[in-house]
DNA sequence: CCAATTCATACTAATTTAATATGTTATCCT
DNA sequence: AGGATAACATATTAAATTAGTATGAATTGG
């Protein structure tokens, strides 16, 4: 229950386009030198958030990062998911088969663990990184 | 940033003592029995949720544990803290020493995590050991 | 063509978490 | 009194996850 070192590197990585590749894209050696990131996790982090569309790449030499969203649009939620696949597991699904420990069909504890799950992704989803960058 | 194997136990073993003793002591190995968790691994919990107060113990042959406040005053955040110490830690407490990755003092990114924490708490505090016990 | 950079995968090391093992102490019951 | 039951305590192991490294291919600007 706590934010994952994934999730803090993307966030500070992210505020860096943020703020930095407006007009230009920033490469991860730059944003890893200034935040103190190491490189090459930050280039596996990077490609999850690709894949998720949260950023674009420019290729080669003066290539690198921009956001691919607006920056009002990309949530902690959205991060996270990006980089931290499961990072509100839903650990009990409620079927005994899956999950040793459930008792009952469905499991009586499901609900439970489903109605926090979804306060979290809405509470996390609800902080933008624009509001992120404000507090810079 | 998921609900630890030990706050599921916990949380599950916790509901077996709201239901079953609140005549007579229940003992480890009965909520086992019935919930399906490794006793050794619950009388490790067991200890700390006694040295955090929520649960109260008797000694002995036909001995067991209770609920040491009413299930209306145990939260799910008192469960995690007894169980889980950090549930929720502040990996970054805004010091460049102990946190490699701070920039600036105070880290430019302290007041969010903390936001973050903070909400989080008083979110898992608003969850009670009676309402999750109703929904069973 | 070379340097800078993204992209991709595999591997290793460190840390955390879950679980087990072993044993002691206290209390009830016959 | 003695055996059974159960809390209490600590140490150890095993499994899983996470953080970080290594290696190298593909792409593009100058």
């Amino acid at each position: 229950m706590n934010i994952s070192t994934k999730t803090e590197y993307a966030v500070r990585a992210l505020t860096e386009l943020a703020v930095n590749s407006i007009d230009k894209p920033v490469s991860i050696n730059e944003i890893c030198k200034k935040q103190n990131l190491p490189v090459k996790y930050i280039e596996q982090l990077f490609r999850k958030l690709k894949q998720n569309e949260l950023i674009k790449s420019i290729h080669g030499a003066k290539g690198g990062y921009q956001l691919a969203l607006e920056i009002n649009n990309i949530s902690l939620k959205d991060i996270m998911e990006a980089v931290d696949e499961n990072y509100v597991a839903p650990f009990c699904n409620g079927k005994p088969e899956d999950h040793v420990h459930c008792i009952g069909l469905p499991c009586a504890f499901k609900e439970l663990w489903d109605e926090i799950k979804e306060h979290m992704e809405n509470y996390f989803d609800s902080i933008k990184l624009d509001q992120i960058v404000a507090r810079l």
